[in-house]
DNA sequence: TGGGATGGGGTTTTT
DNA sequence: CCCCATCCCA
């Protein structure tokens, strides 16, 4: 293979490349080739000799964690079976799914992701007799995920929840079920209470790399420390600047904490920026100056100041969405460009839905990520509770969902009387309901008796057929023609011909990721326990990647992306910075920034920031203000497009965009 | 008792 | 605008 780190690599990029032994520390600025540095010294690791099962590289998102896989193998043209290239709850779950039987957890448990988090912990209040009205649910969820990571301790103001918290977690067990924090918290503790645990993970991850290192929470360094602390060949790329994620356990003075931990690492930066315009980087850097708690750091560029930055003030979010589509569209045909070049940044999720309408009535192929993912769709969640209830009996959050869908006239008191019994006896929903199903019962009509041994033999069938047969694909499509869950679907949208349409597409791409899923020959992994393990960690992955499609998705989820023309919507001072963030804390406007700050190194050459001046919230129009932060960028800069003549000096813009892209300037 | 109708309310970001 | 909770009717 030979690789030519120096050919391939700039300077900085080829020393960080090179550098595989003792602890390193690499600030990487947005656009400065950190995944293609990152990709080349693995590969450089391989070609040394390396075994790959000997490298562990972690990241943040599932995204983040495939491309890695995919341009390693890209680079070195070998297949990587044994390199674990995975997000740190991925890894969390293979360590639990191993070794979780010393905690007591049984083989197969199911992850829970947020939607079943809540409703469990709403479960638990209505069981405790808490009135869920009066309870702020979402702070309360908050609170457990803080104590359970070890960011807040019970004190004199949040004791009331303690008996809450150990229902939850008694529930979780009960349902042998763990929640996101488990994937993190539970190997800790496997690790301190089983050491030999943590010596065999030690041996075998003899070369670590964190990526977005800026976004691990201080359990998940924790972890990775820990792991390295002997052979201390470590390696973690982050930028400061990019940290957006603290509202989550995110602490960016890991930081630090890996300087004073690994005191003889290198430190290497990376500040030549090779994605965006002069323009960009220049209103970039004069953005992020303003925040305080920082690196010091430099980005820069080689390439010129072209492009359009432009700032326009809608009247409202209808002329907002309607200008984004129309500019996409005159870009797309004048510079040659396709749908895929643009992407359309948002700060929360509701702001999609507006602009989606209005690409939809102009007909703009679209794909949104962020947003509600695939996976968390009502119908998709039914689908998957029945297949988690074929997995894991016992968990009642899942069977709760799907013993009434379709309607099976089990309903309240039939439910409410279940629950009595499963409380009663310390088992889970599924063994009160056989119970029931078996054996006359004089609180159970004949009917609905009847209705429950149907059920739990419809699922023992299933089970059977799912775990004794070679595909478990086409079992799942039976069993959904066998419940007639598309005439439910049919039945729940009366009136709503088109909906219940696309749910039942939804379905059918459901089913064919199953059956892609489990053709894959790639794959080690097969079966439903595996399957149903890679999504539940699949929060927002997209089913369809087709291309051609303009990206719209939340800042968040933009974070790694890049795209020639960005459109930043909602520039307004209540959505970024956000209201509520710098109510809660108003420290947590420098996160704000470093959103704003994502959102803009997003652009390769063209940045269109829309304001309106009103906007709809909660069903009245109210007056907006611009974001604070466009005071912050240099109007010299912005300057090029005033609101009033967008369409004017854009014109001209666009036109030398338009030369330039003739003349083979602008690739993709 | 279950299901349909009606009214009220509304998560910042994600694993 | 859509989802959920609650209420009331069959």
């Amino acid at each position: 293979m030979a690789l030519q780190l120096t050919e391939e690599l700039n300077p900085e990029q080829a020393d960080a490349a090179a550098a595989i032994y003792g602890p390193l520390l690499i600030i990487a600025g947005a656009g400065s080739g950190k995944t293609r540095m990152i990709t080349y010294r693995i590969a450089y690791m391989l070609e040394q000799g390396i075994p790959q099962s000997e490298i562990l590289a972690l990241t943040f998102t599932n995204k983040a964690a495939e491309e890695m896989a995919e341009r390693i193998q890209l680079v070195t043209g070998r297949p990587l079976k044994k390199l674990t290239a995975s997000t740190f709850h991925a890894f969390g779950l293979s360590v639990l799914k191993k070794h979780g039987s010393l905690l007591g957890y049984a083989q197969h448990f199911t992850v829970y992701d947020q939607q079943d988090q809540m409703s469990m912990l709403k479960a638990v209040l209505t069981e405790l007799r808490i009135d869920t009205k009066e309870t702020d649910l979402y702070e309360l969820a908050g609170t457990i995920s803080a104590v359970k990571t070890g960011r807040a301790q019970f004190s004199g103001d949040n004791l009331s929840i303690r008996p809450i918290f150990e229902e939850y977690n008694a529930h979780l067990k009960l349902y042998n079920a763990v929640d996101f924090d488990d994937l993190i918290m539970q190997p800790l503790a496997l690790f301190s209470r089983n050491p030999e645990v943590l010596e065999y993970y030690r041996k075998k991850f003899q070369y670590i790399l964190v990526d977005e290192f800026q976004d691990t929470s201080l359990q998940q360094y924790s972890v990775v420390k820990q792991l390295a602390e002997k052979h201390r060949n470590i390696c973690v790329v982050g930028d400061d600047d990019q940290s957006i994620y603290s509202w989550r356990g995110a602490d960016y003075r890991n930081i630090i904490k890996f300087e004073e931990d690994f005191p003889e690492c290198r430190e290497i930066k990376l500040e030549q920026n090779y994605r965006s315009t002069g323009s960009i980087i220049k209103i970039a850097n004069s953005l992020i100056r303003n925040n305080t708690n920082r690196k010091d750091k430099n980005l820069w560029t080689g390439t010129g100041n072209s492009g359009i930055i432009a700032l326009f003030h809608p009247e409202d979010e209808q002329e907002e969405a309607d200008f984004i589509g129309d500019k996409i569209r005159e870009l797309l045909i004048r510079n040659h460009l396709r749908y895929d070049n643009f992407g359309v940044l948002v700060r929360t999720n509701n702001l999609i839905t507006g602009i989606e309408r209005a690409f939809l009535a102009a007909s703009i192929p679209y794909k949104v990520s962020g947003g509600q993912s695939f996976f968390q769709r009502k119908e998709i969640k039914d689908v998957i509770s029945y297949l988690r209830i074929l997995a894991n009996p016992d968990d009642d959050m899942s069977l709760l969902r799907i013993i009434n869908t379709p309607k099976r006239g089990i309903g309240k008191s039939t439910l409410e009387y279940l629950r009595g019994l499963s409380e009663k006896h310390g088992y889970s929903l599924f063994s009160a309901l056989t119970a029931v199903s078996h054996a006359a019962d004089v609180s159970i009509r004949e009917s609905i008796r009847i209705k429950a041994s149907e059920l739990v033999e419809h699922i023992e069938n299933y089970k059977r057929l799912v775990f004794s047969s070679k595909k478990f694909g086409p079992i799942v499509s039976d069993m959904l023609s066998s419940i007639s869950y598309k005439n439910h679907i049919i039945a729940e949208h009366p009136g709503n011909e088109n909906l219940a349409q696309w749910k039942m597409k939804n379905i059918d791409i459901f089913i064919n990721i199953i059956n892609n899923w489990e053709n894959n020959p790639d794959s080690m992994k097969k079966g439903l326990y595996d399957f149903l393990n890679s999504i539940s960690l699949k929060g927002k992955s997209e089913p369809d990647q087709e291309r051609g499609k303009v990206n719209l998705m939340t800042i968040h989820a933009s974070k790694g992306l890049e795209f020639q023309t960005v459109f930043l919507a909602g520039v307004e001072d209540h959505i970024i910075p956000h209201k509520r963030a710098i109510e809660e804390n108003p420290e947590s406007i420098e996160e704000e920034r470093r959103l704003f700050y994502v959102a803009i190194t997003r652009a390769r050459e063209n940045l269109f920031m829309t304001s309106a001046r009103t906007r709809k919230v909660m069903r009245e129009q109210t007056d907006s203000q611009p974001s604070r932060f466009l005071e912050e960028l240099p109007k010299d800069v912005i300057g090029k497009v005033k609101e009033d003549t967008v369409a004017d000096s854009s014109a001209a813009a666009d036109y030398f965009a338009g030369i330039r892209a003739r003349l083979g300037a602008g690739r993709d």
